[in-house]
DNA sequence: TACTACGGACTTTTT
DNA sequence: GTCCGTAGTA
């Protein structure tokens, strides 16, 4: 690979901005024309060199901001763009119409174009969920068994098909076998044709259907050909086939492509991304200019090196080298417990211990590999009480009370849409069963028309019980004054009065559970979100598309997240826990996909640590609970990978360290016995393991902290207007009774979840 | 029709 | 352990 020489910079055209890039950066913001590829590292200030040459172009007039466009995989990553090259070039950035995340820019074309594809340009996108009842309703229809044949496993496959480009005709007879013997073309093709009946597309068609149209209408392709003078995309690493092609043709004629990715932050290939796109680049675009960004702004020399030393285990890599002017900076500890809770209470004395030396808990962040692994951090950090935020996981839209609701926004906006309409007929309840249902799907099915205007038909007939028919013309009497309204009011006002006079609101309010009440919040939430909308329509395409809800917080708060939910963001103090054999890498890394996902699960470890601006910590548990099953395990082959100059081990023993020592003393080998329970579990005496027994496991602390006691809860005086015997309110578990009080820490017995010991501050008297 | 009891499957990761 | 779907009962 050959890197070009840095261009002689005009003065004019560079203008002050300019001067806080380094010279590659520079280079990358001035190589305006012809493809450039700029692979930059983790913490290399990648996004000031892109959002840096976005602004160049509109200033210095070589595009208008509606000339460019600019991709990014995250609605975050677009968000931030666009505030950082509104810094730099003020209110033209809100001209720029071709700024956002594939997915959004694919349903913006699509909107344009759907009668291309046999859609109106309000289809409706649907998501996993709905994804799921309709192939479930596919496959019975079809006679398979679904057990054997599961829905998931189909909508998996659809989705790689569609990732990789390919429509239903498209398949070969392999890729055809893959479901229920040969029926896989069969099931893709009746989900595409039934998608299209309910005018809806899924995540992977709104950039499927629009390479289709690419490739099948050359002016439409031609004119956005010449409408975009420049592209660029972010996070290249991470493009699967489709999204390739895509922008393959787009750039196909001015070739005024610019990618930036790093291909040892590649960690998405199970959702279809390939490497392979980011290394291949220079062959598709011959003459690229290549600009590597390898100095690192962002974290101290001994967390770079621990995150180098550990990437370069890796084989298939263009091959980087960071590095930083920053001296100094605390090794990378690796700290081994006895067990997941002990891991939860070391953590959350650790956050406790460096809040009190003044560090603020937002510049902290717990990355987990997986989400189930932040229910046990939750747990612990409310029964210290310390804030803290999970990112990601259950999404605010996709609660159960905001998918009805929306649900039935949804059919208002677009009564052909079956799946909302199934999903809210009897919801609350109204008395419309499953029999009434059937009936309806029947006589959609026999016209051929969508499912609420087979109720209003059936209302008329006899197919069913005059209560029954009397219930459905009420509701589709609802749906009718409905959309006459939403022409009137606004999108929240419309969905206040949804919620009224549908009985949603009274279904909850007479439900009168903590979780009722916080449903009931949820969805005033919603109302308020959706204030910003001018048109229902408006909304629900931000509801599908970006599908996130960071509603700006006040209190300082410890983040929880899974690793690639992190990806992209830094913090001061980076906490790292459930590195074992199994958890990290994931067990089902180890038992498929070879060495490919080993290596990925490895890249995933290396933009972990380089999240880390000042700190990292990575801890591992002996033993933790899977299935609800106790479960020994190995510390992660990836600890025995860091270079040992530049971590420090730890061992902490609180708990079960008596258990630990008898295990110890009399087998010599705690572990001895995984190797017999785990077979598959090979590395049982691995190189992660010899490290671990090197350090520390033996030398047990003096006097064992009491368990489930934190620093900051000893000195709290008791409440007094609580005493045992109290009926209380807790915000997470509900109603309970309080069985017993020691100093501020109460035990209760809630209705919901059973006993628990909180701090008094979270309950109030019921 | 709606509620409860029971058994089975399941855990990456996300637009 | 938890969620989900199915089967059986009021």
């Amino acid at each position: 690979m050959t890197d070009t020489p840095l261009p002689a910079t005009d003065p004019v055209e560079a203008p002050a901005w300019l001067d806080g890039l380094n010279a590659p950066q520079k280079q990358a913001v001035l190589t305006t024309e012809g493809p450039v590829l700029m692979l930059a590292g983790a913490g290399t200030g990648k996004t000031a060199a892109l959002t840096t040459r976005l602004a160049y172009l509109i200033r210095t007039r070589r595009a208008w901001p509606s000339e460019i466009l600019c991709v990014t995989f995250t609605n975050k990553a677009a968000r931030e763009m666009r505030h950082r090259v509104g810094q730099l070039i003020g209110d033209a950035v809100e001209g720029m119409p071709w700024l956002g995340t594939f997915h959004s820019i694919g349903a913006k074309m699509l909107r344009r174009h759907a009668e291309l594809v046999g859609l109106q340009s309000n289809y409706t996108i649907i998501d996993t969920d709905d994804q799921l009842r309709l192939l479930k309703q596919l496959i019975g229809e079809n006679d398979l068994d679904e057990k054997r044949w599961p829905a998931r496993q189909l909508a998996g496959l659809i989705d790689r098909w569609k990732n990789r480009g390919l429509n239903p005709e498209d398949l070969d007879a392999v890729e055809n076998e893959a479901y229920a013997n040969g029926k896989g073309q069969k099931m893709y093709a009746l989900y595409q044709a039934r998608l299209k009946a309910l005018n809806a597309c899924d995540f992977g068609d709104l950039l499927l259907h629009m390479l289709n149209v690419f490739r099948r209408e050359r002016d439409i392709l031609e004119s956005y050909q010449q409408r975009f003078k420049y592209v660029m995309v972010d996070e290249y690493q991470d493009t699967n086939a489709v999204q390739y092609l895509w922008l393959r043709l787009l750039a196909q004629t001015r070739k005024n492509i610019c990618v930036v990715g790093d291909d040892d932050q590649s960690i998405y290939s199970w959702r279809g991304a390939e490497v392979a796109n980011i290394l291949r680049f220079e062959k598709d675009f011959p003459g690229a200019a290549v600009i590597r960004l390898e100095q690192n702004y962002r974290s101290t020399p001994q967390i770079l090196a621990a995150a180098s030393g550990l990437i370069e285990a890796n084989s298939s890599r263009l091959g980087k080298t960071l590095w930083t002017e920053r001296g100094g900076g605390e090794k990378v500890r690796v700290i081994g417990v006895w067990d997941a809770p002990e891991e939860a209470r070391r953590l959350g004395e650790e956050i406790e211990r460096l809040e009190r030396e003044g560090a603020p808990l937002e510049g902290m962040a717990i990355l987990v590999r997986a989400q189930y692994q932040t229910r046990e951090f939750e747990d612990r950090f409310i029964q210290i009480g310390l804030n803290y935020r999970i990112v990601g996981g259950f999404r605010f839209y996709e609660r159960a009370e905001i998918r009805d609701a929306l649900a039935y926004l949804r059919v208002i906006a677009q009564p052909a849409d079956d799946l909302a309409f199934e999903r809210i007929h009897n919801q609350p309840k109204r008395g419309l069963g499953a029999k009434a249902l059937e009936k309806m799907h029947q006589h959609a099915r026999r016209q051929n028309i969508p499912l609420a205007a087979a109720a209003l038909e059936i209302a008329d007939s006899d197919e069913l019980p005059a209560r029954a028919r009397g219930t459905i013309a009420g509701l589709m009497s609802l749906f009718l004054s409905w959309r006459e309204l939403a022409q009137q009011v606004t999108p929240a006002e419309l969905l206040r009065r949804v919620l009224e006079e549908s009985g949603y609101d009274a279904m909850l309010k007479a439900e009168r559970t903590s979780e009722s009440a916080g449903r009931q919040d949820n969805l005033v939430e919603l109302a308020r979100a959706m204030e910003e909308y001018e048109t229902l329509g408006d909304f629900l395409e931000h509801v599908s598309l970006v599908m996130d809800n960071d509603a700006a917080d006040e209190t300082e708060k410890v983040t929880i997240m899974t690793i690639h939910a992190a990806k992209g963001l830094e913090f001061d103090q980076v906490f790292l826990p459930g590195w074992e054999e199994g958890v990290f890498p994931s067990q089902r890394a180890l038992d498929e996909g070879g060495l490919a996902s080993l290596e990925e699960e490895r890249r995933l470890a290396y933009v972990a640590i380089t999240r880390a601006r000042r700190r990292c910590t990575i801890l591992h548990a002996a033993n933790r609970r899977i299935y609800g099953q106790w479960t020994s395990s190995i510390p992660s082959r990836f600890i025995a990978e860091l270079p040992a100059d530049h971590i420090v081990q730890e061992t902490t023993l609180t708990g079960g360290a008596s258990l630990w020592r008898a295990n110890w003393s009399e087998q010599d080998d705690p572990f001895a016995h995984v190797s017999e329970a785990r077979p598959d579990r090979s590395q049982a005496r691995g190189p992660g393991w010899q490290r671990a027994l090197s350090t520390g496991y033996d030398r047990l602390p003096k006097r064992l902290p009491e368990p489930g006691r934190s620093a900051a809860s000893f000195a709290a005086k008791p409440r007094t207007d609580i005493a045992i015997g109290a009926r209380v309110f807790h915000d997470k578990f509900g109603y309970g009774e309080v069985v017993d009080q020691e100093g501020n820490k109460l035990e209760i017995e809630f209705e919901a979840s059973g006993r628990k010991r909180v701090i008094d501050s979270f309950v109030k008297p019921a």
